[in-house]
DNA sequence: ACATTAAGTGATT
DNA sequence: AATCACTTAATGT
C-alpha cells in the first residue's frame, strides 16, 4: 500500500497488523459531498479514514436530516462495527465532507483480529467509546443548547474538520444540517457577526473566534 | 436585460 | 423558533 496510509496508522497498529491491513484493505477514494454509506445499506466492509472529513447523519421519515458528528483521520465508523457484528442495515447516512481517502477491510478480518491483535482490539474498544461521547455531546446540543450555540457550535466543527476557518456552505445548507429554516440561521449568523464571532460572505462564513 | 438564487428584514403566531 | 411575505444584492445566461 502507500506512505499515506502508513503515517496515519502507524502510531496506532503493530508491523505486523499494518502489513495485513495493507495486504488485505482496499484503498478507495470519494469527492466531496458524495454518499459513502446510505440508510439501509447492508455493510460489508469497515472502513479506515486515512484522509478527510465524513459527516454523519440521521434522516427522520419526512427526509429531514440532522448532522450527528464529524470523522476525522484515523477514525473508524461505530455504526458498522455494529453492523458488521449484527446483521442489520446501517442506520445512518455518511457523507463526504471533504475529499475522503479510505481504507475498506471486510468484516471477516476485523472479528478475527480481535482476537490475533492486541493493538486492533484497543483500537476498536477506543472507537466505541470515542463514537459513544460524540453521540451524548449530539444529543446534550440538541438537547440543552439554544439554536444560537448550536450554531456556532456548528461552525466551529465545521472549520475544525476542514481545518480551513472560511466554510464554503449557504444559509440554506446549515438550516438543512441543523434542521431548522434558512431565515432563522440567516437572523442567528447576523447576530453573531455582530459580535465578532464570524464574518459573513455570499456562499461562505469565516470563523474568527475558534 | 432578465431570471435565478442567496441573503436580509418586519410582522405574525 | 417557525413561517410568510417581501426586498435587496449577487450571479448566471
Amino acid at each position: 500500500m502507500n506512505t499515506s496510509f502508513k503515517e496515519s496508522f502507524d502510531y496506532l497498529f503493530e508491523e505486523e497488523l499494518i502489513n495485513e491491513i495493507g495486504r488485505i484493505g482496499v484503498k478507495k477514494s470519494f469527492k466531496q459531498d458524495t454518499i459513502i454509506i446510505e440508510i439501509g445499506d447492508y455493510i460489508k466492509s469497515m472502513p479506515l479514514l486515512i484522509s478527510g472529513a465524513i459527516k454523519i447523519l440521521r434522516e427522520d421519515e419526512n427526509g429531514d436530516e440532522l448532522v450527528l458528528y464529524y470523522l476525522e483521520k484515523g477514525d473508524t465508523c461505530a455504526m458498522t462495527l455494529s453492523c458488521c457484528m449484527g446483521q442489520s442495515k446501517s442506520k445512518i447516512r455518511a457523507v463526504a465532507e471533504t475529499d475522503v481517502e479510505l481504507i475498506m477491510l471486510p468484516k471477516e478480518n476485523m472479528a478475527t483480529w480481535l482476537g490475533t491483535y492486541k493493538t486492533w482490539q484497543n483500537y476498536i474498544l477506543q472507537s466505541y467509546h470515542n463514537r459513544m461521547e460524540e453521540l451524548l455531546e449530539a444529543v446534550d446540543t440538541i438537547a440543552f443548547l439554544k439554536m444560537d450555540e448550536r450554531l456556532f457550535k456548528y461552525l466551529k466543527d465545521k472549520a475544525m474538520v476542514t481545518h480551513n476557518d472560511v466554510l464554503q456552505v449557504t444559509h440554506k445548507q446549515i438550516s438543512e444540517d441543523l434542521h431548522t429554516s434558512r431565515v432563522v440561521i440567516s437572523r442567528l449568523l447576523k447576530k453573531l457577526e455582530n459580535e465578532h464571532k464570524i464574518k459573513l460572505f455570499r456562499n461562505s462564513i469565516k470563523v474568527l473566534e475558534l
